[in-house]
RNA sequence: GGCGCGGUACCCAAGUGGUAAGGGAGAGGUCUGCAAAACCUUUAUGCGCCGGUUCGAUCCCGGCCCGCGCCUCCA
């Protein structure tokens, strides 16, 4: 069965596939790197790369790009406002735009298209447009495009042209184009731009392009003039995504993008995660609140793309909960070993395998990761329970651990990479002279001072040697110490595991 | 006003025309030197409200109430 996804376009769930038959060619809108992104931003990235890994569990290969923005008007503000260059300001969000991406355990792209570096691509197609005049040069030197000449416009949005006609809430006269709606592609230099070196010389004059030119020249140039998958928030939908298609369209005269994906908002206490409306978080702000990378990537996750999430600390908690859940069964069933043959062992095999075929066809369902997630659960209770009752098989572990590995070819949450994203957050709080910022105990667990893995292994192993001789005050006074630091030791047969809390 | 989405147990949440997955939390229990982990039991005669279709609806249709998003930069 083939991956089945909701398309906006049709407003159907259909097939996804490569229409070359040789890698999916899709377009993801990226982000504008005027600030550090929050969780929200992320949430799209998040599931889009949910998206990568699915496709490539059903067979398919991937060339995706991701673009970018790396001029806007944000960012030539904020570069003016401290005196630096566009490049020289946005580096250091892009860096920090793509630590955020590891630490959430998002793949990078194929291709990642700046859209600095793609200045003529964009040009050219705007030139494209202005030969069959749907572009239109305006006195001050900037380019619009001519809505009147797309007739498919709003085709995405399922808008109707006719309910949006000029004057309704624009006033024309503030603007120096033709119609209200017509959008701008290339915006002529004004100096404090050509002074942030946000300004190129092309034939169409000097200036910058448009948001929307971007995308659509860099999808054309990376994948060609028909691709596969556009993806995206849902807010791009209208007007960035309709404009794409109406500048990409017209100019090209073929279809654009088969199959569009758009993900839902992150919503706090009811709202809408924004800049604008101050109720954000960002990674890094979670991280020095003491909360875990993969706790925020399976949350952000367990949600199905096309539902609004009401993201709240209580939330994290709980899916800090449920990862550790699946960690520790993970380390059970891996870390030991188990008899060749046990009891109900057909039936056993049996739900494990159920459990893995609704795993891959809830994911193939239009990305139903709940669902998905439910499959995992369903095994893992069944095989606690096997092993519990020394009923479980060694092929029934291998069978598990093929479903685990497959489960985390998705979900990505079973390696515990969480105390490094922490103490990078910490490293960079402190660079950044942030550090009022950070929660006592993070600054405790993962500052200066705080206890090395040796270390930790030495107090376990004093309390094993306590244990051993039976002298428990001792051994539960470690145990209590480190605790107190938050590590929490496990006592098993097969010795003692210990884990941050 | 136009377009779109949603209202399921204490919280999050899946789902189907035939009688409610999963996670978290709470309570009780088993196991363990004590813990932790794990397991067992337990928490919706009901899925926003009112009608309709049907042998039967949480799921289909109509109306209503509530919430969110887009219609302007925005993941």
């Amino acid at each position: 069965m083939a991956l089945q996804l909701f398309n906006t376009l049709s407003g159907k769930i259909e097939p996804l596939f490569a229409s070359d038959g040789h890698a999916l060619r899709f377009y993801c809108c990226g982000p504008t790197i005027y600030d550090y992104g929050h969780i929200g931003n992320f949430r799209t990235f998040l599931h889009v790369d949910v998206l990568r890994r699915t496709a490539r569990l059903s067979g398919l290969a991937l060339h995706h790009v991701m673009n970018i923005t790396d001029v806007d008007d944000k960012i030539i503000r904020n570069a003016a406002a401290s005196g630096k260059s566009i490049g020289e300001y946005s580096a250091r969000f892009e860096r920090a735009f793509f630590e955020d991406m590891d630490a959430l355990g998002i793949e990078r792209p194929e291709e990642i298209a700046r859209a600095t570096q793609n200045i003529p691509a964009m040009a050219s197609l705007i030139e494209r447009l202005a030969a069959q005049g749907i572009a239109y040069k305006t006195e001050d030197g900037s380019w619009y495009f001519r809505i009147n000449r797309f007739p498919g416009y709003g085709k995405l949005s399922k808008k109707d042209l006719a309910g949006m006609e000029d004057g309704a809430r624009v006033d024309l006269d503030e603007y120096d184009k033709d119609a209200a709606r017509d959008f701008a592609l290339w915006k002529a230099a004004r100096p404090e731009e050509i002074a942030s070196q946000a300004a190129w010389d092309t034939a169409l004059g000097p200036g910058r392009p448009g948001w929307h030119i971007e995308c659509s020249a860099m999808a054309m140039k990376y994948l060609g003039d028909s691709i596969d998958l556009h993806a995206g928030g849902e807010d791009l939908m209208f007007p960035h995504h309709e404009n794409e298609i109406a500048q990409s369209e017209a100019a090209s005269h073929k279809p654009f993008a088969r199959h569009w994906f758009h993900v839902r908002f992150l919503l706090v206490e009811g709202k809408k995660m924004a800049k604008s409306e101050g109720n954000f978080f960002t990674l890094r702000d979670l991280l020095l609140k003491g909360y875990r990378a993969s706790a925020i990537r399976f949350l952000l996750l367990s949600v199905p793309y096309r539902h609004q999430l009401n993201f709240t600390l209580d939330s994290l908690t709980e899916s800090t909960n449920a990862v550790d859940r699946l960690r520790t069964f993970n380390r059970r069933i891996r870390n030991q070993a188990w008899p060749d043959q046990a009891p109900a062992d057909d039936a056993l095999l049996e739900l494990i395998r159920k459990g893995d075929a609704g795993f891959t066809a809830a994911l193939e369902d239009d990305l139903n990761t709940a669902e998905a997630r439910a499959a995992v659960f369903d095994v893992l209770r069944a095989v606690n329970t096997a092993a519990d009752q020394g009923n479980l098989s060694r092929m029934a572990a291998e069978q598990t651990l093929a479903l685990l590995d497959k489960f985390d070819a998705i979900f990505a949450v079973l390696e515990d990479h969480d105390a490094e994203h922490t103490r990078a957050a910490l490293a960079w709080a402190e660079a950044e002279d942030r550090l009022s910022q950070v929660a006592p105990e993070v600054l405790e667990r993962f500052g200066a001072g705080s206890l090395t893995d040796a270390q930790i292994e030495a107090l376990v192993a004093e309390r094993t040697r306590a244990k051993q001789q039976r002298n428990f005050a001792r051994a539960d006074a470690i145990r209590k110490e480190l605790l107190e630091k938050g590590i929490l030791l496990e006592d098993s047969r097969q010795g003692v595991r210990w884990k941050r809390t």
